[in-house]
DNA sequence: GCCGTTTTCGGCCCGACTGTTTTCAGTCG
């Protein structure tokens, strides 16, 4: 088995935390990790770059050392380093620094001291009273300690829809106490959340944390101070609230939003001119440049204002250093929904029902997108079906006035690509959407090349759901999206995003890696239901962290220049 | 180990909270 991205950030990571342990010069120790969030970012295998020849010390944060570590990491499955240093500090060491209070030098201690080298061993030092009298290591930290021992908490993030609905309670809740926003990863819309960063502008600080304790959903206090405050939500989610000042205001939602490889970048610039940037502004000395807005802390960097969605450190700073900052895409921009379905199928609603609501969220149009008659538990259309259905729209569709719905279907792709309706029948509709909803685990490349097949039929329109993974249910499968991006291109056909929050596929790289490339994206709901209509934002969000703009999405077009543009 | 509008050497983000200390180190985000 070929060595994945993630298993190399894995060994980079293992290694710097050994490395730490071992006392190691801490700027060798962050090039390391760093080196890892840049390889687990890569929307491509670092084993397909390798193959194109491509040069690995051109990413950020990889050199020339680095480089030629991660490819003999590719070429023997095994990392000379982490090996030497996993016989000089056996155990699982590596697996105490995710407990809490643990951190490289505690570690240390407890392996030089007590002869710690495992959990068990951990165990044991705390149960025989090993740990009394070790420097640092008092009684409210051991009982820490035992309890995570006991019950090791999974680290868990929740779906962004998810953390939506808390995250809006909350602010519901807290709102009489200031202005309350949502930072962190939230408000740069990753499709998974850790934890919810709250920033509040109040004149009593404390007071917004005070009141965030009693809040009837927390579980436990986990830190409690005059200007910030971190609880623990009954749903396991943990909220993080910072009160600051309104002059503050922009510095403290700018590095409370992150990400934090984009604060570091910034803090760089801010160094280079001699300045110093923290949560409470750009400071000169101890002069307050900058701070009461994002923007005015941007323009003293000399930066146009960048997005949160694409505070990622992929790149944005140097485009926006340059002037030439993508206009991305927003829910606005949308014109039409091209992945729908009914009662026909597996939807809740009639078609007329449908349309409606896609006329009211404002639409021009809406293609119907029902199930083919693979999909025998939900009353897949057979081409006799479709027939029906066509006339049935032509009826539906003389009732409305700028509003028009499109023929279509979502056409399963079959075991070895062909698709479920013959190309008659698939010829005498709008648009074709192509999707597996089977045989998920082919071989990678047996897996590729069947959706490839599909996309080279000429009927199909758009390729549905293109990697199939449900967040944090089911993963994807393994296709080699390089391939299959540049055979869209080629082929002229539609990426889809879908924008149902469970799926959200393509996900984020996945989508600019398309962009890149010139490949068109589609951004639809997949809507089962009138209410899933509201799902579009969810895509949305994840083509801005794309990078995506209105013209590299086909529904933001009006309905004739849509039907150029979608191969038929 | 990386990197360069101050640098090919000498820097490398920054502050709050906690628990452990008697003035601060370690951890965390």
């Amino acid at each position: 088995m070929p060595v994945q991205n993630a298993e190399i950030a894995a060994m980079l990571d293992q290694t710097a935390d050994l490395l730490e342990i071992k006392g190691e010069n801490q700027f060798r120790v962050r090039a390391y990790r760093r080196a890892a969030r840049t390889i687990e970012g890569l929307p491509q295998s670092v084993r397909a770059m390798l193959a194109r020849d491509e040069d690995l010390s051109e990413l950020p944060g990889i050199g020339k050392d680095l480089a030629g570590k991660i490819a003999d990491i590719v070429a023997s499955g095994h990392f000379t380093l982490l090996d030497r240093l996993k016989r000089k500090l056996p155990g699982e060491l590596g697996d105490m620094a995710a407990l809490p209070g643990l951190g490289p030098k505690r570690i240390k201690l407890l392996y030089d001291k007590a002869h710690v080298r495992t959990l068990d061993d951990l165990r044991k030092a705390i149960r025989i009273g090993k740990l009394h009298g070790l420097h640092g290591f008092g009684p409210v930290i051991e009982k820490k300690l035992a309890a995570a021992l006991e019950k090791p908490a999974a680290e868990k993030r929740f779906r962004l829809s998810v953390a939506e609905a808390e995250a809006e309670a909350l602010v519901a809740f807290l709102r009489d106490k200031g202005r309350v926003v949502v930072a962190g990863s939230y408000r740069r819309r990753r499709e998974t959340v850790g934890d919810l960063d709250l920033l509040v502008t109040s004149d009593d600080a404390e007071a917004v944390g005070d009141k965030l304790v009693t809040y009837d959903n927390v579980a436990d206090v986990l830190a409690h101070g005059p200007t910030r405050t971190a609880v623990r939500l009954r749903s396991g989610l943990q909220v993080d609230i910072r009160a600051v000042p309104e002059k503050s205001y922009g510095a403290a939602l700018l590095y409370f939003t992150g990400s934090k490889a984009h604060n570091i970048a910034l803090r760089g610039l801010a160094n280079a001119r001699k300045w110093k940037l923290n949560e409470y502004g750009l400071f000169l000395g101890r002069r307050r440049i900058a701070g009461a807005t994002e923007e005015e802390v941007y323009a003293r960097l000399g930066l146009p204002y960048i997005p949160p969605e694409m505070r990622e450190d992929r790149g944005e700073i140097v485009l926006a250093k340059a002037g030439s900052l993508p206009k991305l895409v927003t829910v606005e921009d949308i014109r039409g929904d091209l992945h729908v379905h009914s009662n026909w199928t597996d939807g809740t609603a009639t078609i007329a029902e449908m349309a409606a609501a896609a006329q009211a969220r404002g639409y021009a149009y809406m293609a119907l997108t029902d199930h083919s008659r693979r999909q025998t538990m939900s009353h897949g259309l057979d081409p006799a079906k479709v027939a029906k259905q066509i006339r049935e729209i032509d009826k539906i569709n003389k009732t409305f006035n700028n509003f028009t719905i499109l023929k279509g279907i979502e056409v399963d792709i079959l075991k070895d690509g062909m698709l479920d309706l013959p190309d008659a029948t698939l010829a005498q509709l709008d648009v074709v959407v192509a999707s597996v909803h089977s045989f998920f685990d082919l071989r990678p490349d047996d897996q590729t090349e069947r959706i490839i097949r599909a996309m080279q039929n000429r009927q199909v329109s758009i390729l549905g759901h293109p990697t199939g993974r449900l967040i944090g249910m089911r993963e994807p499968y393994e296709i080699d999206m390089d391939r299959v991006t540049s055979a869209a291109r080629e082929l002229n056909c539609a990426l889809e995003i879908n924008a149902e929050p469970d799926r959200l596929d393509l996900n984020d790289l996945h989508a600019h890696m398309a962009k890149s490339k010139g490949v068109k994206l589609a951004i639809s709901t997949d809507a089962h239901s009138v209410n899933a209509f509201q799902y579009m934002r969810f895509g949305i969000d994840q083509a801005r962290r794309g990078w995506l703009t209105a013209k590299d999405v086909v529904n933001t077009r009006p309905l004739s220049e849509l039907m150029t543009l979608l191969r038929r």
